[in-house]
DNA sequence: TATTGTTATACTCTATAACTATA
DNA sequence: TATAGTTATAGAGTATAACAATA
């Protein structure tokens, strides 16, 4: 017996998490936490996880980018792009180019092989997406895309 | 220098990140991320974690629930229940009651202290999410609220 | 002095497999 | 056999502090 509702006095059944549903929080995390884990899925195949996958896509649009600019542009700190890159970099899918005007920084490139993983990668997860999001409408997702790009996000 | 943005031939400036915002769950996960980061800050002087939070709230609606049926409610292993329920018991907020009826469960059942914390964590979540969600009107927040909860969410 | 990339480290969340005690 | 709780473990994401090379 698995009670995910609980009675109440009138007799309708009550969901057990009734007391979380009203916090944004709360259903942001449950969704969030159920679409990462089937896109990880999805992209397990191709070589690719979620974070790669974002870093592979900024290193595909952004000309030379560095590792910091990436770090700021995906929030995350720039220590923990290095794993990241490293992956990518062994996986054959970018490479680090030192540069010459700033000898400290490495230009991010993408190779063949990493334009081809990410335009696979892509369209899997157009796929994805689509299964994930079958209950909304275009308009639906768009709305909610735009809804989530209005929270606050601090530096 | 932080680039956020590239140059584009056409002269505008686009964001560094263009290549993702188009897909729901990166926006998805972007904004959970940044939510619940600051959600586990306001938290952490109750001595609670979100994860702490959701079971107790659940533990202190519903009469003797058990741990099971906490992880199904949860979306989460029953594994993992063990050291969140432990948290909870050790914090002095919960209590495990061998059921009679059935002497392999435990009915867990929230204490003063935890009925207090949870009250005192509600309170502060809510002025928390009064300052991530400004730049939303109620109306909006529910809708959020109600597209987020239209995704699948499989077993 | 400040910044870029790096290493080391730690904490949290999540997932799986195997065990125990009860049913 | 099956279920409830547990243990151990591993992978992934995230955060902080300190360091070398370069500016």
């Amino acid at each position: 017996m698995m009670r995910k509702t609980a009675p109440t006095p009138d007799g309708t059944e009550t969901p057990i998490d009734s007391g979380l549903r009203d916090f944004v929080g709360y259903n942001l995390r449950r969704t969030s936490n159920a679409v990462m884990s089937d896109a990880a899925r999805v992209l397990e195949p191709l070589g690719l996880r979620v974070t790669t996958f974002s870093a592979l896509t900024v290193i595909c649009d952004t000309q030379d980018v560095t590792q910091s600019q990436l770090a700021a542009a995906l929030n995350m700190e720039r220590s923990n792009t290095v794993l990241i890159i490293d992956a990518l970099e062994q996986a054959g899918m970018i490479g680090r180019h030192r540069m010459e005007s700033d000898r400290r920084s490495f230009a991010l490139r993408p190779t063949l092989a990493g334009i081809k993983a990410r335009k696979d990668a892509v369209r899997a997860l157009a796929r994805h997406e689509d299964r994930m999001f079958a209950r909304l409408s275009a308009e639906e997702r768009r709305q909610l895309i735009a809804l989530l790009q209005r929270v606050e996000i601090p530096d």
